[in-house]
RNA sequence: GGAAGCAUAGCUCAGCUGGGAUGAGCGCUCGCCUGACUAGCGGGAGGCCAAGGGUUCGAGCCCCUUUGCUUCCACCA
């Protein structure tokens, strides 16, 4: 029948050779059929750039088990895949390459610079889809897209000028986080916020007087983080309610060093608390006094160049780069006796997320988008729970953004990306926004025009990824049907880059949501709780634990011991662990191969199933109802480690070990088959619902065992069956694993190895004990090592059961006795039993407290009122017992 | 300055709508080559569930307060 397995259990190879299989048999393909419903899920699209880290492995073995997961379930699953073109990061690479071949970017030019940048995706935009094809993701291939290819770049497009039309896109000259390094322009999202130990320094400037001279005797005091934006002071402020300054409304102070009037204005930004109460106003190097300059109609004054140098607004000090003219301008007020004092100050400095370099707020020509009203529908879309984010947890953190929505600004000074359909005209200027540059200009005729050379910002073209990879802007049956997708899976930590603007662009553009729900992970931090870095050198390369321990390992370890949306540990123990499940999951496969060698299994009467075959079928039925509804809510984890359990400690430590005598004894063919038959349909539905989790190991068994069938994963999903519950046979079999457990205890305590065998005689009057007992005797002498058994009704015992010469375990409605002769050291069982004796005692004083107490007896339900009732009864019982060995013990 | 999360066995974490923590893995420990598996099997020792208060017949779980750690957001110069 089946071919035989390695002893242990070896992905190498084996993994590579059925994706292979896989994908020559295109299950992974999709193609629209209205007979089915679609399940559609959209891959995060990885940056060209990327190498395959953690998080991807993560994020990708996700997606993957909710997608094997619903095409076994008989849904159209489409997983649509595809990469980045991450306008930054590869500009960022391409642009140290050419650096490390002496080659400036600029002097290489706009069209060569592309050229290379395509050449490179050519190269290595491969790399990260070929790394996660190792994680056995099932996407759908024949699919793939690409963020900059021809559909995308017409979605892109069409939504610009759309846009642009409603009003929602706008040119405007606004205060912008600017990356001097990187020389562009950035959106607030990529600003990170670092706590920076710096200065706060406090100086002043004089008032004018009236012959229009500043004075040697009045000052304003003021404290500033950054002393060089003075140079572009263009006010004062103060609290228009602050009765220390109410006097100087209306005069000026001399800016030092510029030696320029500026007015004292009014503004109730300024906190009268923080400091002196006097700000001094730069509207063109900060955020607020960009407002306040505008509600006061000051001059901005820009002083800095895009490097972040001094430019020749600046005076003296143009050409210096900003830190050096801090200092410079620093001891220069020193000199002029206008600073008053310097003070260690640690303040939030907002950083590029991409560089960590400082960014300089700059006012600057940008396109933004408008985001009041875009933005309301992605708001009611979540709270009214048309889109479930999970955990629900993370819409705090959703709302908090969207309530504090600002303009994005979307223009990028980059080469890489998708170029502003933007038009000048050369002549008059006039701003042309359309999909092709326009032949003559409206306005004056001219036909000379020069695109904006800019590009977008990466994120703008991630935002349609979930319809335009669909094939929007074209109206496709694919969009029809696939669109929206099912779920979204990503990390919590680009909810506000990418969730929240899919979220709003599915609406604006589809009028119907992207997805219906998003399930968020966490990061995947190194044992120590750190995120894994390139700087910090502490990054695990998943390829590296797919080439050791497979990549089915590596996908359940990522999978559990993990709460939804919690950040988690990487430990190789786990890995290890996951390695030896599988390598488990291996050799129970191999017991059941090897005993169904040469035999031909038939599918048994119900009536022929032994007890053990109905309790394990029974907790197989029970285990598909759960994990399956655990995986309908998306507690993946929690679902595979039932399946784990079930397999480990179910069927292979019990039930296997139960059905061994059958399977030896030739004699009873019946009892043969039919353990045979519930082994081999046992493991075939439990490798089905593991098989999301790992995929390869469970597709290499599936087909081993029956060569008829083509591939698990076109399997269909489990189902449970009212006519496989057994509840009496569960409660018979737990009664045995109950005394097993206590006869492995009795022999474990003194040390019997199992070789040893020893009698064992169940003294009960219990129906459900001696029903199981009859029924299970043979397997139960197996696993109690057990020469013999016998049962008697405890008036019968009386004669024939020596309690002096015995040691003795008491389960629900039995005991349990092992002739000590042979195991028993008489010391060591006095003090055992005094043991028992006191735990007992701590029980039934627990047990009268509740049943004593009148409010518990009223108000407790009435089966729990039953079950502590039924435990005093077991541990009176239990405790006449042991008072009346330890009394023989003692008399001996 | 706002907000969220975490605090349970030596370590890392699970514990659903409140009802005895037989919690999991690793580690430790004792015993086993028991005819699939030593990447294994069978035992065991480790927890006043961060502290304090409240609600309840009953709280790891709900409410309040406190402490410690982590993270996100934010324009306090």
């Amino acid at each position: 029948m089946g071919k035989e397995l390695a002893k242990t259990y070896d992905p190498s190879g084996l993994e590579d050779r059925l994706y292979q299989k896989w994908i020559q048999k295109k299950y992974f393909h999709a193609e629209v059929d209205e007979e089915r419903t679609p399940f559609t899920i959209v891959i995060p699209p990885p940056n060209i750039t990327g190498q395959l880290h953690m998080g991807h492995a993560l994020d990708n073995t996700m997606q993957d088990i909710l997608i094997r997961f619903k095409r076994m379930q008989g849904y159209n699953v489409l997983w649509q895949p595809g990469t980045d073109h991450a306008s930054i990061a590869t500009e960022v690479r391409i642009t140290e390459t050419l650096k490390a071949e002496g080659v400036d970017k600029r002097e290489l030019g706009r069209e060569k610079f592309l050229e290379r940048a395509w050449a490179w995706k050519k190269e290595y935009g491969g790399r990260i889809v070929s790394q996660l094809k190792k994680m056995g993701s099932s996407c759908d291939w024949d699919r793939e897209r690409f963020t900059m290819d021809e559909g995308c770049n017409r979605a892109v497009t069409e939504v610009f000028v759309k846009m642009h039309q409603k009003g929602y896109i706008y040119k405007g000259a606004r205060i912008i986080n600017w990356c001097p390094v990187c020389n562009t322009s950035i959106s607030d999202a990529e600003v990170e916020y670092q706590e920076q130990a710096g200065h706060l320094w406090h100086i002043k400037y004089p008032l004018m007087q009236e012959d229009g001279t500043p004075s040697s005797t009045e000052f304003l005091t003021f404290a500033t983080t950054r002393p060089e934006t003075m140079l572009g002071d263009t006010a004062v402020a103060i609290h228009p309610d602050d009765e220390r300054y109410k006097h100087l409304i209306g005069r000026s102070v001399m800016l030092p060093l510029m030696n320029r009037p500026i007015p004292v204005v009014t503004d109730t930004y300024v906190d009268m608390e923080f400091g002196t109460g006097v700000v001094k106003i730069t509207p063109a190097h900060d955020p607020n006094d960009f407002e306040v300059g505008k509600r006061h109609d000051l001059p901005v004054i820009n002083v800095m160049n895009d490097d972040a140098t001094i430019n020749g607004n600046g005076g003296k000090y143009a050409g210096m780069e900003r830190y050096e003219a801090r200092k410079v301008i620093v001891e220069e007020l020193d000199r002029l006796g206008l600073l008053v004092k310097v003070e260690d100050y640690s303040h939030n400095v907002g950083t590029h997320d991409r560089c960590k370099t400082t960014v300089e707020p700059l006012v600057k020509e940008q396109w933004f988008v408008k985001m009041e009203e875009l933005i309301k529908p992605a708001v009611e879309a979540v709270k009214k729970g048309e889109i479930r984010l999970v955990p629900q947890r993370l819409e705090k953190i959703y709302f908090n953004w969207t309530d504090n929505i600002r303009d994005w600004c979307i223009s990028r000074q980059l080469w890489w990306g998708h170029r502003i359909p933007a038009y000048y005209c050369d002549q008059c200027g006039e701003i042309l926004v359309a999909a092709q540059a326009p032949e003559k200009c409206p306005k004056c005729g001219c036909s000379h025009f020069t695109q904006d050379p800019d590009t977008l910002d990466t994120w703008f073209s991630s935002a349609l990824w979930p319809f335009e990879t669909l094939g929007w802007p074209d109206r496709t049956r694919d969009l029809d049907y696939f669109y929206p997708t099912s779920v979204l899976v990503t990390g919590y930590d680009i909810i506000f880059f990418w969730v929240i603007r899919m979220i709003f662009s599915g609406y604006e553009h589809m009028g119907k949501p992207p997805f219906k729900t998003v399930l968020f992970h966490g990061l995947i931090r190194d044992s120590q709780g750190r995120k894994m870095s390139k700087s910090l050198g502490n990054g695990i390369d998943p390829l590296e634990i797919i080439d050791r321990y497979g990549a089915d390992a590596l996908r359940l370890t990522l999978i559990t011991g993990n709460a939804p949306g919690n950040d988690m540990r990487f430990y190789y123990e786990r890995v290890e662990n996951s390695r030896n499940f599988a390598n488990k999951v291996w050799n129970a496969s191999r017991f059941i191969l090897m005993n169904m060698e040469g035999r031909e299994v038939s599918r048994p009467e119900v009536s022929s199933l032994e007890p053990a075959d109905r309790w394990i079928l029974s907790k197989l039925n029970t285990l598909v109802k759960e994990a399956t509804d655990n995986m309908e809510n998306f507690e993946l984890g929690i679902a595979v480690q039932k399946v784990y359990d079930f397999i480990w400690d179910e069927f292979c430590d019990w039930y296997i070990e139960m059905v061994k005598p059958r399977l030896y004894n030739t004699d009873h063919v019946e009892s043969q088959n039919a353990a045979l038959w519930t082994l081999r349909t046992v493991l075939i539905d439990a490798l089905k619902l593991l098989h999301p989790y790992m995929p390869f190991i469970t597709e290499e068994i599936f087909c081993t065992l029956q060569s008829q069938e083509e591939s698990i994963m076109i399997s269909a999903w489990p189902r449970f069956q009212e006519e496989r519950c057994f509840p009496r046979e569960e409660r018979d079999i737990n009664i045995i694993k109950e005394a097993v457990r206590g006869i492995r205890n009795l022999r474990s305590e003194r040390n019997v190895p199992p070789s040893r065998k020893a009698s064992v005689i169940v003294v009960s009057d219990d129906t459900d004990v001696i029903n199981a007992f009859s029924e299970g005797r043979l397997f139960f002498a197996s696993l109690a090592y057990a020469n013999e058994v016998s049962l008697y009704g405890k008036a019968e015992a009386g004669g024939r059961v020596d309690e002096q010469s015995a040691v003795s375990v008491v389960i629900p409605g039995a005991t349990l006795y092992i002739p000590f002769a042979e195991l028993v050291d008489m010391a060591q069982e006095t003090e055992r039993l005094e043991k028992e004796k006191k735990r007992l005692e701590g029980e039934l004083a627990r047990v009268n407290g509740m049943l004593s107490n009148e409010r518990f007896l009223s108000k407790a339900p009435e089966a729990k009122v039953a079950e502590e009732k039924e435990k005093l009864a077991r541990y009176t019982q239990m405790m006449e017992q042991v008072e009346l060995r330890l009394a023989r013990l003692k008399t001996q």
